[in-house]
DNA sequence: CCCGATCCTGAGCAAGCGCTTAGAGGTAAG
DNA sequence: CTTACCTCTAAGCGCTTGCTCAGGATCGGG
């Protein structure tokens, strides 16, 4: 609905769009989306979201599917480097398992307006935008997958499947952009806390 | 892509819509509605699926709405009965659980293309319709909740966040129907095993 | 003052949209 | 045969879409 969520952050999250006005445009353009789906929203809404006229979107954006290909890379670049510095720090594979979760799901649940877009207008991408974004997604999943296989070996785990536990685990965070609404119960750090609770009981030895 | 998952099987899916000619132009609708989205979809593509003018479609359907309305209602319906069933049924609060989250992945993994619509296009219904589908969540919701809750008091569970876990596993089950291939390396059987015993960890009392 | 560069608007084009209408073709009762 | 009904099509209406283009406003350097 607002666009309050995006505009701060310990990470300045857009601040990679310059200039200015490209990125009024491409947050409107994030708000609609994000509400409403790619394909019905129309250039109109996103330049009249920005306060700008129809055919000031064209100035910065050569079509509205760049809109899209840019918000959907920026997200991402954002959403694999949250996981694979989880995956790849310090500490047991439990202890990077719980971190990695957390991370991904507070962005999901915190930035759930992008992350929407992002995990749910792939379909809309050009077919050379979509093989990028997928290639990103191909890395995520290695990413997870690399932490259980690793608990496993350290005895940590035990997981019969792991692709499939890999699979299961990203599926259950990035549906949390699907349902996550800020005006509901849950902080997005409860949700994280939740989550990774979950997650590492589907994962945990036995004992 | 094809409609041939969703013409048969032990319940014939649609034999609730007739005519036959309304029947086929639902079915092209299901798979156009889950190939390229609602908004997407033209009433000519749909109308051209099922070997019909696009004017023939506004004989049996008032609108495209009703069209997505249908889909979506006999989807939920359908969805709410296997978890109902589940949650009523014989056994204890494990094997129950375990049933639901088997037929209900199952469902989403063998009908993925129903499945998608029924899940991800529930905003472009209009008001109405959509507060009458809510209902139905809502009541899919309680029964898994319900399940838990169950487990929990009679000890198998051990759980300290019922609706929030009731959450997690609709929301994990629910995500099936955007990630499942049927050209992919599992079949809908193999999902819901996986997934039933992933659960069946979250939730289970310690040891 | 003029200059070019940058950013934006008003007006609008071609194409495609959801949906309607007049009427054709087939079937079956009277 | 006529008549009534149901199913479907050909044609197209009114509107919205993504996008374009000629030109206006603003600014810093000469």
């Amino acid at each position: 609905m607002s666009t309050a969520e995006e505009t701060d952050g310990e990470n300045t999250p857009w601040s990679e769009v310059t200039p200015e006005a490209a990125r009024r445009l491409l947050v409107a353009a994030v708000d609609a989306f994000a509400e409403r789906g790619y394909h019905a929203t129309t250039t109109r809404d996103i330049a009249g979201r920005a306060g700008m006229s129809p055919a000031a979107l064209y100035i910065h954006f050569k079509t509205k599917e760049e809109l899209l290909h840019r918000i959907s890379r920026i997200g991402h670049d954002r959403a694999l480097t949250l996981l694979e510095s989880a995956a790849d720090g310090e500490g047991s594979a439990t202890e990077r398992l719980d971190g990695a979760v957390r991370a991904f799901v507070r962005w999901h649940a915190e930035r759930h307006t992008t992350a929407r877009v992002v995990q749910y207008e792939l379909d809309a991408l050009a077919e050379e935008h979509r093989t990028e974004i997928v290639e990103l997604r191909r890395r995520s999943d290695a990413a997870v997958r690399r932490i259980i296989g690793e608990g496993v070996a350290a005895g940590e785990f035990d997981v019969s499947d792991v692709p499939g536990t890999a699979l299961a685990v990203l599926s259950l965070c990035i549906d949390v952009a699907r349902w996550f609404n800020a005006q509901g119960s849950r902080t997005p750090d409860e949700v994280g806390e939740l989550y990774a609770g979950l997650v590492l009981r589907m994962v945990a030895a036995g004992r």
